[in-house]
DNA sequence: TTTTAAATTGAAATTCGTTTTCACTCAAAC
DNA sequence: GTTTGAGTGAAAACGAATTTCAATTTAAAA
């Protein structure tokens, strides 16, 4: 949160780009929005306070955040990007209903373990990746 | 390759929907591509010996073997969806080279039992996942 | 403070892969 | 053969992502 905002702050300073009032609001609605919007999702909440503030404006935030390390883009499946608050959190994947779309998220050292193993075994070196695991949650499955 | 084409043809007389030249030619290309082609690439190599077949048709026939389960679709991140056989293999993840494209399967039963652990400890009923770890490849990772 | 250069903005236009529409063609049942 | 519904290709439509551009704003320089 606090350590985000001054993350984004030194970012600016160190591109040599300009502290605005819309980044500002961008970001503390990011901040706030808790689940995994997209940009759209963002822009919508935005809206209601801050009419004036543009989709595009949104869009190139995020991809700024996303930049500097704050944020990290997700892509669900939806077809929608979403972005997601990689703050001072952990590393973690992600469980997704496909009946409601849920989102849980979890963290699993075996894997990430084993995952090394495998790319090792390969000659990869890994920058990043991807597990998802999709199905039905407990609700959903209890309604059928 | 023999499995899968007679698969799609009990498909087709199933559902009522009818054998084409369209059809057979794209089976055959699609069997013969051995990469993990998107619905361009394919429709490219296509049009080299057919170029009467158009995209439209490429594309709604791509569908049809991934309904069939023939093919499963994938999605890499360079915003192409692909498509790969199914055929008579078993289940595989990937490993992809961010620099080259290069696209490596593995396969790990230690990943996929933790994997449903994870499911289970959240209640959560797994009906597909995708795992997909990106990097550089030993090549690449040589060249710098 | 005023000036200035460069970055930023919102709206609209554009891009790009995907998906649908439509008039015409063809497969296959009769 | 005739009939009929599925299939086809070209073009249009679609939707999210991205870019363009004239006007505005920031913040460094004067
Ligand atoms: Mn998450
Ligand atoms: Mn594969
Ligand atoms: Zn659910
Ligand atoms: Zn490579």
């Amino acid at each position: 949160m606090r350590q985000s905002k001054q993350q984004f702050r030194e970012y600016l300073v160190r591109k040599g780009l300009k502290t605005t009032k819309q980044r500002e609001i961008i970001l503390d609605a990011f901040l706030r929005a808790s689940t995994h919007p997209s940009t759209e999702e963002l822009f919508l909440k935005i809206r209601r306070k801050h009419p004036t503030v543009g989709y595009a404006t949104v869009y190139r935030t995020l991809k700024l955040f996303a930049d500097c390390g704050i944020a990290e883009e997700r892509n669900f499946g939806d077809g929608q990007t979403r972005y997601e608050w990689t703050g001072d959190e952990r590393h973690h994947d992600h469980l997704i209903c496909t009946r409601c779309g849920a989102i849980l998220e979890f963290e699993d050292a075996d894997i990430e373990k084993l995952q090394q193993q495998v790319a090792f075994r390969h000659g990869f070196t890994i920058a990043s990746h991807r597990l998802e695991l999709y199905g039905t949650c407990r609700r959903c499955t209890g309604k059928s």
